[in-house]
This record gives C-alpha cells, structure tokens and sequence, in this order.
DNA sequence: TACAATCCTGACCGTGACAGTCGGAATTTC
DNA sequence: GAAATTCCGACTGTCACGGTCAGGATTGTA
C-alpha cells in the first residue's frame, strides 16, 4: 500500500511543469536541478508521460517539455496511472480483469471490499489537480512556517477527519 | 498501489477463523485446505497476528487459532496493518515519522495529499469489518448462482457504481 | 558547417522485498 | 509414546524497482 517513489517522481516533475505553464518548454535537466532528481531517470518518465498524452517535448537547443492541457486539467490519478500502471488494490478490479480470471470469484468474500477502496483511492486522486499541488504549494512558502505544534502527544489515528472521504 | 497477496492470504485466513467462531479452535492445516493456500507460509501469518494481539494459539493434538475479539470488532485494518506493516502511501505520513527527516518538508507540495490519501484508505479499510465479510459471503452462497449473465459483452468500466464511495 | 543542447531508446544492473520452503523444536492430547 | 499442532529461524528464487549507461535523432546557434 504504497506510493511508489517512480510515482512521487513523475508528480513532481509535473508539478514543475505547472509551475512553468505559459511560458516556453522546460528542460529536464532543468527540473532534475530543481528537484535534485536523476535525469537519466526522468527522461523514462518522461517518455511515458508523453506517450500518454500528458505532456508535449520539443527536441533541441531550447526544447523541453510542456503540458499539454492546462494544470486545473490534470489530476495526479492522471499522473500516477501513467508512471505507475494502473491503480487497483488487487488484480480482480483492474480495468482489464476479465470475469473468471480469478476462481475463487464466487466464494470471494472480499471483492466488494476491494471495489470500495479503489473507488476512494481513485477519487482522492482524481480531486486533486496539479493546478491545486502548486497553489498549496505557494500558500506553505507565504504562511505556516512551524506545522501546528500539537498540545499533547499526537493521537495514532485521527478520527476527527472522517468525513475527508466524502470528496 | 496494491495490496500485497501477504495481506490478502491474511485476511482470508482471518475469514475462516471468524467463520469458525463459537466452536473450538480451528488448525492451520484445515485453514490451507480450505482456502487452498500453502501452510508453511500461513504459520508465518499467523505469528504476526498472534504477537499482534488478533488472535490465540493452542498448541497441540485439538490445538489451532482463535479470534481474540468477536468478528464484529476486527476490522480489515486491523489485519493488513499487522500482516503487512502499517499502510502508509508514504513514508512521511506514517505513523512513527520524525519531523524534519524528509528535508522537502517546507517546500513539499504533495505531502497533504498522501495525508488525504492515507485517511481515505484508513477509512474504508477499517469501516469493513470480518463479520461483514462473512456475512456478504454467505449471502452470494444463498442468492445468485450464477453471476447474472450481462446482455451485451461485458463494459470494460463500471461507472454505474461510482455511488459505491458513499459507504 | 560544426557544435551544443535537448529528447529518445534500449539495454543493463544491483538491491531488496515478496512469496514460499524447509527442518526442526516445543507443546499438548490421546 | 505417537500424532497433531504451534512456533521459529534460516534459507531461496524471482521479480519489480530505482537507477545508470551508451548512443542515436533532432534542432537551435555561432
């Protein structure tokens, strides 16, 4: 149950593309600098950003690459899909899964579970847009140098939130 | 993104044992039979929820495992965070992160997003809990033999369900 | 025209987690 | 004592991940 860090990597250098929306192509050298990333990684990520449709490059000497829907337009689902596959908790609610495939089908008890949580994982990706990543992003550099620090220690779990599902 | 078939078997193993629930205890050997899954890797299972408080052993000839709380009061989270570690998208929302050892803290743009995420996830794994899994069990046993054959092939997506979040 | 900056591709590789096995010890019942 | 069980540590094979490398293709600039 983890975000892989190829994940995390694409998401960040889309966030840096945002940043650059409207004006001409950014580099990946450029934003293997900022983020302190491997190109060499970058440029597969890239590519596959690309190939899905996300992202635009132009070759040569000022090239570089620039999204191609503005950032409002773009989820980090969007994203993560792309680098990482598909999202799906189990192989039985992927997009392909074709009926059968699994036995077990009928005696399973858990699928429905499954469904579920893939159904809030997409949607908490697909809710947030890298136009939102950037903006928040902004607003931690303007306010809030110190996080809050928390009276007693912090509770494990924070059932105050519960409701942040229903997005 | 996905739950490793650790968890999975775990769960599965916790569903007989919630099943069996009342009687006596129930062995591993008759755990694999059942769910046709290898023994020697359940035992390791086992131990995790065992030292994790879930269930009881009893060693010898009539021996097995008990759950240690009433099925209604063990949750799907409960078990994968103990077969599996805690689930965290990553790292620095787990639970025992240390402020600071992340550096990108200040400019991290994406780290509410894991938080939301997190919670998301949280939520609907521990809304779930081994009584409901049995019980959702025995009900495909009694009703629906077969899977309701579709009219035309089968529609890759289900958008019909997106209602499914609201749990 | 040469060169430098880019993208682009495919091959390669080390490490670690995962899934699973094995052998044997300890405990209990019959 | 024998059989059934839990318990434990060590071992292993496979595979995805994270990352590197070498080189080719394209394009702007001097």
């Amino acid at each position: 149950m983890r975000v892989s860090s190829k994940a995390h990597y694409g998401l960040r250098m889309m966030t840096e593309l945002a940043k650059a929306y409207g004006g001409g192509p950014m580099s990946l050298a450029e934003v293997a600098r900022v983020e302190g990333l491997p190109l060499a990684y970058l440029e597969q990520l890239a590519g596959a950003l690309r190939r899905g449709g996300l992202v635009e490059s132009t070759r040569g000497v000022h090239g570089g690459y620039v999204l191609k829907r503005p950032p409002a337009e773009i989820s980090v689902l969007d994203v993560v899909a792309l680098v990482d596959g598909e999202v799906a908790p189990v192989e039985c609610v992927a997009h392909g899964y074709e009926t059968g495939s699994c036995m077990r089908e009928g005696e399973c008890a858990s699928r429905p579970l499954w469904q579920r949580l893939k159904q809030s994982i997409d949607s908490v990706l697909s809710a947030t847009t890298l136009e939102e990543l950037v903006a928040d992003h902004s607003l931690v550099d303007a306010f809030a140098p110190e996080p809050e620090p928390r009276t007693a220690d912090a509770a494990p779990a924070t059932p105050t939130e519960h409701e942040v599902i229903n997005v």
